[in-house]
RNA sequence: GGUUCCAUGUCCGAGUGGUUAGGUACCGGUCUGCAAAACCGUUUACACCAGUUCGAAUCUGGUUGGAACCU
């Protein structure tokens, strides 16, 4: 897909540390918003390097849902952070922000700029400012963890938070127990309240930072959307879904596009469904990365 | 032409005289780690006209539209 006219292309210079020592233009937007096709073009006409900034991208075995670049894009530009794990493997935000630091340092070096390109929203940030230096959490107490939550209820472990950490009980949203649990980790991890470890602040890059967003009216950002899904049913998506099908349950898998073939599969939703349900989903998901920038302009401008 | 039944928000669907059911869609929002995740919020009605009543989505009459059956 192309970068049309009738697509806009905003943007916002987040100016590094030290002048003149580089610079990364980050490429985002809605899903289906033509971010890598503008990304490989500028990459082509500049010789430049990109840095995938798409969570789902990162793994290896499901190119079609992810609507990853093709072999040919591949093969004339070099991508980084792509294609690279297994479904199994863990990866966050944190890594991110650690891969992509040090793929950008030797591009800069290399030739004074590089790219950073993909609908992860909170990767874009983590790499445009980093986030908090948390302990990794162990899978033995990741594990842990979630059973103790599975075995005792959602009150046990709000109680749990309160008496370990009251400040971040208090703030933390009681009915989003994902968060709650992961902050149970955090704590279990480091021994120390999640409150104390989470600053919050904000790093300033050494580069400059170009952030370009691909702004769209939204009718045609989701004919877009429509387009693309019956696109990846037509190169394959069903026969992709089958093969992880297996594996399901993995997180990397827990994804538009995946999880409603999934539920054909099971037999929970016919097929036609199924398809609605992708494009439907998709349409959410590109209003929630839509949201996230809006806030992000609010607090970088406002 | 006749008889019967039906008419609720984007859609589904409850509600037979007096606190805006509920779901879904749309829209909006939260956000420091699996984020394409997880979570939250708001809005949109009672086909139309007249009547009864303190008060009508709810009762009565008519109009319009639809469905089934009969001729």
């Amino acid at each position: 897909m192309s970068v049309t006219s009738q697509a806009e292309i905003q943007r916002l210079l987040l100016p590094g540390a030290r002048p003149g020592s580089g610079k990364a233009t980050v490429i985002t937007g809605p899903t289906a918003s033509g971010k890598s096709a503008l990304a490989i073009d500028m990459a082509m006409r500049r010789g430049l390097h990109i840095i995938n900034a798409d969570s789902r991208q990162v793994y290896h075995g499901i190119p079609i849902v992810t609507a990853m670049p093709t072999v040919g894009e591949l093969a004339a530009v070099p991508h980084h952070i792509i294609d690279m794990l297994p479904l199994e493997a863990y990866y966050s935000a944190a890594r991110f922000e650690a891969d992509a630091l040090q793929v950008a340092r030797s591009e800069i070096d290399r030739c004074g700029e590089v790219l950073v390109c993909g609908g992860s929203m909170m990767y874009v940030d983590a790499f445009c400012h980093g986030i908090d230096d948390l302990p990794e959490v162990p899978d033995a107490i990741r594990e842990a963890t979630y059973a103790d939550w599975q075995l005792h209820g959602d009150a046990w472990a709000l109680d749990e938070l309160g008496r370990l950490d009251p400040e971040y009980r208090a703030v933390v949203d009681p009915a989003n127990m994902k968060r709650v649990v992961h902050a149970l980790e955090i704590i279990r991890t480091s021994g120390a309240t999640f409150t104390s470890l989470r600053t919050g602040r904000k790093r300033r890059r050494d580069f400059d930072i170009e952030l370009i967003w691909i702004e769209m009216p939204r009718e045609r950002l989701f004919g877009r959307i429509g387009a693309r899904v019956d696109a990846m049913l037509a190169a394959g998506l069903e026969e992709e879904a089958r093969s992880v099908y297996a594996r399901r349950g993995l997180n990397s898998l827990n994804t538009v596009g995946l999880k409603e073939m999934f539920a054909w599969f099971d037999g929970s939703m016919d097929r036609a469904t199924a398809i609605e349900r992708i494009k439907k989903n998709t349409r959410v998901y590109a209003k929630k990365q839509i949201t996230w920038h809006r806030r992000r302009l609010e607090s970088l401008t406002g």
